[in-house]
DNA sequence: TGCAAATTTAACCATTTAGTTAAACTATTT
DNA sequence: AAATAGTTTAACTAAATGGTTAAATTTGCA
């Protein structure tokens, strides 16, 4: 067994692991116990690391989060028109989706676990979305987009790219009868359905 | 103080109050506690009706959810052109959230918990759309519709629907830079954002 | 080699919580 | 009035779990 490579190395094989625990299990899920066993480490060296689970947690999910939310926004901010921003995004999410499925589940679940401490952490960078309903609005005016806020548009994105996986549970069982494979199918067309459906939605041609 | 008013009142009000406990704070985050003092009995009599705190989840849960899955199907089965179809259900829908803002974050959540029990307890009923894809199927080739599966189009529809609502914590932070009333002025709007976005993109005109 | 940091071992503590129990009490019914 | 079902009280058990502790051991490094 190679042993004391250095603290960082524990570290990080720590927060690997309890990425992993923390997304599968979620914060009241998971247990410290699980994430020591995943790092192949003990109880009390992990405390040694980080002296609480909500501290663990708080490094994990902040993480996930501040890694994420300017990467959204950045694929929002190019100088493409918008409707081929739109379907570069969609391709992009989807694809990141495919290959992490659970992790809107859990996303969604902890930002409801504690709104509070989510704004403490949150709060102090506001984004400016006024550049991009500029952008939009200048297409508006050109006749290339129907009118929409940023905000609408946004939601509605998320909503049909994220759905299928937050759902998928019980979507798979009512819409597809339990057939996994066929739900795999459906994830896979929908990057294309839409795209489409935004495209024909925002434009009229 | 009414007493001994007959086991059925207090069976039902303590399914009330786990109702209301469990979709405010889940399964995990319940406690049997918490859904005695709503109820204004003790935990011994809790125990009495109901001996286990997974048998009280479970018919809490899957009365709601064998109540609320036939109803959003109904919507989708009456005789009217589709899109007014979708406009009704737009409107019923999210009236029925924005009077259950949490509900959906519950159900969600949950569905994710124990997939295996989901399937056992909602297996025997495989819903049949058929009938729906068919009238969808029929208005295509009249040309009043652009094609698409009722799959793809349900889930549209729920993710953009349910969306604001399970992300709202951090949709209002990021969003609306915190500011819970233009929250709910977005919420408001979106019943007619959302028809009218299906609407353009379903039909060429 | 020797020191300091990293790691293990193993026992332990404190708290929370689902669930139990038994006895007493109250209302309802017959 | 007596029996029965509903209800309370209060103490308890058992298990899970986050966190601690202290001593021993290992490893990296100066």
């Amino acid at each position: 067994m190679i042993k004391a490579m250095g603290s960082d190395s524990t570290k990080t094989k720590i927060l690997q692991s309890a990425h992993q625990v923390f997304i599968r299990k979620g914060m009241d899920g998971a247990r410290m116990q699980e994430i020591a066993d995943e790092a192949g480490i003990n109880k009390a060296l992990l405390h040694y690391y980080f002296h609480s689970k909500d501290q663990l947690f708080n490094e994990v999910f902040y993480g996930i989060l501040s890694q994420m939310i300017p990467g959204l926004v950045a694929l929002f901010s190019g100088e493409k028109p918008f409707l081929e921003k739109v379907e570069a995004i969609v391709t992009e999410y989807d694809s990141y989706l495919s290959r992490n499925p659970i992790l809107p589940q859990f996303i969604f679940r902890e930002i409801n676990r504690d709104p509070e401490q989510l704004s403490k952490f949150m709060s102090d960078q506001g984004l400016d979305f006024d550049r991009i309903q500029e952008r939009i609005d200048n297409e508006v005016a050109q006749g290339h987009l129907r009118p929409i806020t940023f905000q609408h548009l946004f939601a509605n994105l998320i909503g049909m790219i994220v759905i299928p996986y937050i759902g998928r549970p019980l979507f798979q069982l009512k819409l597809f009868k339990g057939d996994a494979e066929k739900y795999d199918q459906f994830l896979r067309e929908r990057r294309v359905v839409i795209s489409n459906f935004i495209r024909q939605a925002l434009t009229k041609d």
